[in-house]
DNA sequence: ACCTCCTGTACGCTTTGCGTACACTCTGAC
DNA sequence: GTCAGAGTGTACGCAAAGCGTACAGGAGGT
């Protein structure tokens, strides 16, 4: 039995005012207080009470009866940048294969069975998606989720396959099997590659980021399309450039938690299978 | 006399909920709850209770004793982002931009006395500055900030002059008339540059960005440093591509909300001046 | 073994925050 | 002009949400 959510422990006016927060969106940029109750289910006071409080604290703004989120939203997820220090460490690192590579690059951490970009350098547009720092995809569908489940806990594969591996294009693997025996090649040779399984055309090579213990708490990933490059040239030529680059993200940061350097070699057999 | 903070209408339990939300730091990365009820002044029940509530949401995590942020709360801005189409019609500009230039290309909004980085494409790292999406400065010493604060109305100038115009390095512009004389000088050249201002070294070019009403929402930003480029050069060659980019910016979004396309042309006069 | 510092839980009280209900404004239809 | 209709803002009494004190239990250091 897990927590139970309506224990004494669980404040309903903050779960509330997160649900007003998150009820701006690209289909409601602007509501008005009625919109926003519609939305949320909450009451028109109590959805104002909410309104009224993030006014106060500068997250959101009215003018004219209508409501717009301010920049200052954005500034929330300062708190988890300034307090993951692998993710300025990794900048440099970013830039650096961003160059090499003329693509973009990206680092990403796993949340329940989404991946979510933690940092990005990008280079030119790739195809339709818009991808910034906070996006989240699917983890099964992308090189850096299946990084980041290749290593992860059982339990968080296990979650996923039960979310479902609906198909995403015509490449997506769909077949429970087929994707631990994805995963567990992952493992072995050290990195990942995905053609095509989230978006159409749409390629990337990702490799594992690992803190002091050797845990796996981020994937690097190298995103190309299709008519740029092919899965054996990825092989080939980049995915040895991402390992490496990843490694020496791990290398940094193990060097700076521990005064003492981690050997950036790829360690095989960690984690926690 | 302002909106009573003490109101019947403010929800105490929010604002608490992210006062420890905020109180992860650098400094404070996985505090202990002893620890985070100290640093917000909060019992430690109160303390644990938010905790757990944020936990449920999914933005903490707590494991033995100690409890960090999740990557969730990046995903948080992404609804501002969603519901601010410019952010992304701005994207391709900015790539073109840094792509010309060959250095960072910038996004901001202001927020309060700061301003707030809401896009950025990085070429290289500039300086000791770590800059990235969600990223806050003060915006009296950014060439960003002087240009949102030229076409912004009076009130805003005068509550950045209030809160101080601290020294940041020895070139900063401290005095009241001075700077208020600089923004009638941006609005009238329909540029800002900025010279080691916020940071020794430190040089930037900001043009405006309009919405379809003509307001000045945003400031774009070409940013090098001094041992790259002399303020004669970003003036003849970076801040007119500047001012060209800042407006292909504002027509796209004029022309996406309106269906009629406005004109790119940079438009002295507008504003609440 | 002791002491200290921490977390977790219980519990009764207060105050917070709730929603119903109503007054008011604005817009557009006719 | 008047009348709906849809919206916002406010009042208010009540339920319960959330509060902090107080205590129990653990882990770790001396």
């Amino acid at each position: 039995m897990t927590k139970d959510e309506n224990s004494r422990d669980h404040i309903q006016s903050l779960e509330r005012g997160f649900q007003v927060l998150l009820a701006f969106d690209a289909e409601r940029p602007n509501p008005s207080l009625a919109e926003l109750a519609a939305a949320t289910g909450l009451s028109r006071p109590a959805v104002r009470r909410i309104l009224i409080t993030l006014q106060s604290l500068g997250y959101v703004k009215g003018e004219g009866g209508h409501w717009s989120l301010t920049p200052r939203v954005l500034s929330i997820g300062q708190h988890y940048s300034a307090s993951h220090a692998m993710i300025e460490l990794s900048q440099p690192h970013l830039l650096r294969l961003a160059e090499q590579t003329s693509e973009s690059a990206s680092l990403a951490a796993l949340d329940g069975t989404d991946v979510v970009y933690i940092g990005r350098v990008p280079v030119r547009r790739i195809m339709s998606i818009n991808i910034a720092i906070g996006s989240r995809v699917p983890a099964y569908a992308t090189s850096m989720g299946r990084v980041l489940l290749a290593w992860a806990p059982p339990k968080h594969v296990d979650e996923v396959i039960d979310a479902g591996l609906r198909p995403l294009t015509k490449n997506t693997v769909t077949d429970p099997e087929e994707f631990r025996r994805e995963l567990r090649t992952v493992r072995a040779q050290g990195y990942s590659i995905v053609a095509g399984e989230l978006e159409e055309g749409l390629l990337s090579v990702s490799a594992p980021v690992r803190d002091q213990s050797g845990t796996v708490i981020a994937a690097l990933a190298s995103s190309t399309s299709s008519g740029r490059a092919t899965v054996d040239e990825l092989r080939a030529e980049i995915a040895p450039l991402v390992v490496r680059t990843a490694d020496a993200i791990s290398a940094d940061y193990g060097h700076r938690a521990s005064g003492k350097a981690i050997s950036t070699v790829h360690r095989e057999h960690e984690g926690f299978f």
